[in-house]
RNA sequence: GCGGGGAUGCCGGAAUUGGCAGACGGGACCGCCUGAAAAGCGGUUGAGACGAGUUCUCGUACGGGUUCGAAUCCCGUUCCCCGCA
């Protein structure tokens, strides 16, 4: 029988990353495991202590994979995720391995498990254009034209999501169909879901928030402020993803002397709880069939390990 | 002690200067999610009651008063801030 696919997710500060390396190494035994990233930020390489990226000495351990690999100025999507990652699950059974697939981004989980529509990447002219065309009339012009144009996403989305509203209409520009007429056809999944166990972490809440806020202090007070300031010596596009991970809008405005060190510290703190709730909610929501386990690493790793093993 | 200013949901703060208190923002909670997802977006949120909704009662530090009507005006009390002693 083939082996299984492990599949690892929760809020953000739940301990995955500790889970996934207590787990790999438990699994030397049995041929080894490849811990493989399904975190949309971790993946790129300037932000090593902002992502909480497993450390240099961890990823000697056990193998990692998709960590820190990408330039902050090429963005990550969940596209490149899943062909990225299904390189690696391949090559990682090819050797024998388990793949470990980490990470708190549920969209990327989905689209490994239940495929992703096969709309073709857009130009990247195409795509400016639709900022630019969202940014001089607003999302609610942009939903007219939307309408005009592909009624029929634009009765999908709200005049004031902006971001899939450009979405919807770089789509159309560059393959001259609609959005959602890509949408309705089948997707491939990349792995069988039969053959992947599946587990979020489980964390109460009180605690987590608590984690959370000493986590970000540490991470300002392990050098996050340079690592941002590397980053914008760069002098990237504002809108890059990377531009957007939890802590870096924050670390600019305190580099731009806007805010002092502790509103920082408060306002980082905050958007990562913001985050947590609403990976809490995916998690409740869209992974409801998916096995719970305690945050406890023994317990939860031998639980897993026998799985594996039956 | 004197003079001046202030006290409104969990928080910051609105309220045409006497006319629907709590706008707007934050937080919290609930939810949505198909190539930016650590993103983007929606809902609820003063308290209590019942027949459960276009319902009723209470509610702007506390106690009185004026008025058809008070967060707003008057009197007293408490606390906070600023200035002077």
């Amino acid at each position: 029988m083939d082996k299984p696919v492990v599949l690892l997710t929760g809020p953000t500060a739940s301990g995955k990353s500790a889970l996934a390396l207590a787990l790999a190494s438990r699994l030397e035994s049995a041929g080894g495991a490849v811990i493989i990233n399904a975190d949309s930020m971790q993946v790129y390489r300037e932000l090593r202590i902002l992502t909480a990226r497993p450390s240099a000495a961890d990823e000697s351990l056990v193998p990692h994979r998709l960590y820190g690999m990408r330039p902050a100025d090429s963005p990550w999507s969940v596209a490149a995720f899943r062909d990225a990652a299904a390189r690696e699950i391949a090559d990682a059974e090819g050797r024998g391995s388990i793949p470990v697939l980490v990470g708190g981004t549920g969209l990327y989980l989905k689209g490994l498990l239940d495929g992703i529509a096969a709309i073709p990447p857009i130009p990247d002219a195409i795509r400016e254009a639709a900022r630019a065309r969202l940014h001089r009339g607003g999302p609610e012009a942009l939903h007219r034209d939307l309408a005009a144009h592909d009624p029929e996403s634009a009765a999908t989305l709200r005049p004031t999501d902006s971001q899939r509203l450009t979405r919807a209409w770089e789509v159309l520009e560059a393959t001259g169909r609609s959005l959602s007429s890509w949408q309705r056809e089948a997707a491939a999944p990349v792995v069988p879901r039969e053959r992947c166990l599946c587990y979020v972490v489980e964390t109460e809440r009180p605690a987590l928030y608590d984690r959370i806020d000493r986590r970000f202090r540490k991470m300002i007070e392990g050098g996050a402020v340079d690592e941002v300031e590397a980053l914008l010596a760069q002098g990237l596009a504002a809108d890059l993803p990377v531009m957007r991970a939890v802590g870096v809008p924050q670390v600019a405005a305190f580099l731009r002397a806007e805010i002092d060190r502790e509103t920082m510290i408060a306002q980082g703190s905050q958007a990562t709880r913001n985050l947590a709730k609403r990976q809490l909610t995916w998690a409740r929501n869209q992974m409801s069939k998916w096995d719970r386990i305690a945050q406890d690493s023994e317990i939860a790793v031998e639980g897993i390990f026998a799985k594996i093993r039956q």
